[in-house]
RNA sequence: GCCGAUGUGGCUCAAUUGGCAGAGCAGCUGAUUUGUAAUCAGCAGGUUAUCGGUUCGAGUCCGAUCAUCGGCUCCA
């Protein structure tokens, strides 16, 4: 790119350089006018040497520095906008974010129509055009300027800066605003920005604290990188699994049944059908898993046991609660504490009224009761690893606030899975989870969709975990050790375990962004001993086994809403709950069209005949609009010639061909989980 | 659970300051028997989420409840 200044000189550059890069090579001043408040806190005001387009060239470069300066800049004109027009509005904080910015005040719920009125304020206030100027103050003076303009959320940010450091402000004449910075040299170079929503957000996070209103926005160097942005918006709209599964009848919601409780429809219940059974042979046949099918609910005495009772409780579905009183106290926990007593005090203090109903919860998780299944008979070092797998249906009373579509429900089922193991196996068997786990990944096609994360305990809050420190460094350490072993790409973060130890998590983006945890694998190393379990080692002594939870391709609900987002709706062909759809030319071809229906059935895909008496453009236009990936027009030349004309989704008309090459095609395609990568429209109409 | 917004036939949306609830698509019926993205005509479909209030009169104003969305908090 070229890069001219105001003095007429201008400079070629090539490759991937940084905002700072390029401005440190023009000039030393012009880092610091480019990057004001980076470069040693002192400003040079050598605005001068460079124009507004300059600038904004710079900015294009579009890499990260560049954008953060321009979100940030909007940000407080943004700010400003909303001094000017509310003036009792109090100004919190205003950063750039990955996609835009937000500033966050203390003031009315803004409308659309407040923002309209802001984006025509901003617009104002750009084409005035000044300049940002930093200075710096004391402390006390920074206090007091704040004070002065009542801004009191500027004055606890100053409070609460470090001893040390340097206090900042940037006047855009005007307005003035505590800020690091760094920011753009005047407000008149943007262009292309627009305020995206509004929503409430509490001072500094925490829901005790003043509640404000944050505006979204976001902003770009050109105009038509805004509306790219804007229509990539439209685009994830087209896609939002909440939208796009209701309206393709895979399921539904009745307000009457329930918050969190999505009702699937016979198209939804076909892709879960699928994906279970697949998963289920998967393991058993090829992982060496056996299966169990164990009660969706017990007696609360069972989580007592293992103590998720006392960490999960408020989570929990509990059945007669009324009794509660009675078991909830404090002395309830003691009789658990001591493990080598806890079964016995399970079994004796069962809480019943006089009507013998006792405390029962539905199930979060199915962990104990695999467990009750590895100890119902006596285990040998032989029957070890000993893995079982569960389609297991689980219930978590999440708050009423967080239900989300399909990813966030209060009743779900996951490719659950425990595997008892001794010392000795717990690396190998923790590899092939991962192997299991990528594997169900790429088979979906979704394995560059996900982020690693290693969830450690929080050192901080040992209260919240069983077990000592020096456990949890022992089995975090082992787990790095596996993770390193196997060459994953992995973040690790404090406080994301679980009370009973530390799990990888395989993370997965909407697409709106917001994360969610498709896959754990997770190491225990207390429960075994909560619960009492054991084998018998080759010496004929007891010995305590380690305990892997994991899910192979977890939820099927979260999985079948990223599924949904991923694909569009436009589900790999082994996937779709109707894959081939044969399209008669009139009704004197119904018993041929069916006789081709039942050729495919027998082979074993899902397949329907469009017969209403239609025009075959709009049948094809139907079966299109429903994502179907192979359309068969049959006509009078197909019956005569056993041929059917194929039109598929991935390369739209391909022309005639005989049934069985079509019906060895598809079988093949259905039984490789094959996915086929769709050819442009323009390549299609060839 | 908290804050805000929203809720009108299956879907997408209308309905002026409170004054007769309407359209397109989908559905049904009939005609049409069609060669690669929309054949024509007719019919039916609503206690305006639910419950209560104000009013001569409520889709519209007020309250509660339920649900959805956005954002927090939470997430075994």
């Amino acid at each position: 790119m070229k890069i001219t200044l105001k003095d007429g000189s201008s400079k070629e550059y090539a490759g991937a350089m940084t905002i700072l890069d390029i401005a440190k090579d023009i000039s030393e001043g012009l880092a610091r006018a480019a990057c004001a408040g980076l470069v040693d806190g002192k400003v040079m005001d050598l605005r001068t040497e460079l124009s507004e387009d300059c600038e904004l060239a710079i900015l294009t470069l579009r890499d990260e520095e560049g954008l953060r300066v321009l979100r940030h800049t909007t940000s407080h004109i943004l700010a400003e906008a909303v001094k000017r027009l509310f003036p009792n509005a109090k100004c919190a904080i205003g950063p750039a974010i990955d996609e835009g910015f937000y500033y966050d005040f203390d003031a009315e719920p803004f409308s659309r129509e407040d923002l309209d009125n802001l984006e025509a304020e901003m617009k104002k206030i750009i084409k005035e055009g000044n300049e940002l100027t930093r200075f710096t103050l004391p402390r006390d003076e920074a206090i007091k300027l704040m004070e002065e303009k009542g801004e009191p959320y500027k004055v606890e940010l100053i409070q609460d800066l470090p001893e040390d450091a340097e206090i900042s402000f940037y006047d855009q004449k005007g307005f003035v605003d505590l800020c690091a910075g760094p920011h753009m040299m005047s407000t008149k170079g943007i262009k292309a920005f627009k305020l995206i929503s509004s929503s409430m957000a509490y001072w500094r996070g925490d829901s005790d604290k003043a509640r404000l209103q944050r505006i979204y926005g976001t902003v770009f160097a050109k105009k038509e990188e805004l509306d790219a942005y804007l229509a990539h918006l439209e685009d994830i709209k087209l896609r939002d699994h909440n939208r796009l599964g209701r309206e393709m009848e895979l399921f539904t919601t009745v307000d009457v049944i329930g918050q969190g409780l999505p009702l699937f429809m016979p198209k939804g219940t076909k892709i879960i059908q699928k994906m279970q059974r697949w998963i289920e042979d998967l393991e058993d046949k090829e992982w060496g898993y056996v299966r169990t099918r164990t009660p969706l609910m017990a007696k609360s005495n069972l989580y007592k046991l293992s103590d998720h009772w006392f960490h999960y409780k408020d989570g929990m579905f509990v059945l007669n609660d009324d009794l509660m009183s009675e078991t909830d106290a404090l002395e309830d926990q003691k009789l658990y504490s001591d493990t080598s007593v806890a079964m016995k005090n399970a079994q004796d203090k069962v809480y019943t009224d006089k009507d013998g109903r006792e405390v029962m919860a539905l199930r979060p998780m199915t962990c104990p009761f695999q467990y009750f299944v590895y100890k119902a008979k006596q285990r040998s070092y032989r029957d070890l690893p000993y893995r079982m797998g569960e389609t297991s249906t689980l219930f978590r009373n999440e708050d009423s606030g967080e239900m989300h579509g399909l990813t966030r429900v209060r009743q779900f089922t996951i490719s659950e899975g425990h595997l008892v193991c001794t010392p000795e196996q717990i690396t190998d068997e923790f590899k092939n989870c991962v192997k299991l786990a990528k594997y169900c990944l790429t088979t979906l096609g979704l394995e560059d969709d996900v982020t690693y994360r290693m969830s450690k305990w929080d050192p901080a809050n040992p209260g919240k975990y069983l077990g000592t420190a020096e456990d949890w460094d022992k089995v975090q350490d082992a787990m790095r050790v596996i993770l390193d072993d196997i060459g994953l790409d992995y973040t690790e973060e404090d406080g994301e375990a679980a009370f009973y130890g530390p799990k990888l998590d395989i993370q997965a983006k909407n697409v709106y962004g917001k994360e969610d945890t498709m896959i754990t694998i997770q190491l225990d190393m207390f429960l075994a001993e909560r619960y009492d379990m054991y084998y018998i080692d080759a010496n004929g002594e007891k010995k305590r086994p380690y305990i892997i939870h994991r899910t192979s391709m977890g939820c099927y609900e979260r999985t079948l809403a990223w599924l949904i987002e991923h694909y569009a709706g436009k589900f790999p062909t082994w996937l779709c709950p109707e894959q081939v759809r044969i399209l008669p030319i009139s009704e004197k071809f119904a018993d041929y069209a069916e006789s081709v229906r039942k050729e495919l059935a027998v082979a074993g895909v899902d397949v329907t005949v469009d017969n209403r008496s239609e025009k075959i453009g709009f049948k094809i236009r139907e079966a299109r609009l429903e994502k179907v990936p192979y359309m068969l027009v049959v006509g009078q030349q197909e019956q005569e010639q056993g041929l059917v004309s194929v039109r598929s989704r991935y390369e739209g008309n391909e022309g005639q061909k005989p049934l069985s090459e079509f019906r060895d095609q598809i079988v093949e395609e259905i039984r490789t989980k094959e996915i086929r990568v769709e050819l442009p429209e323009e390549e299609k109409k060839k």
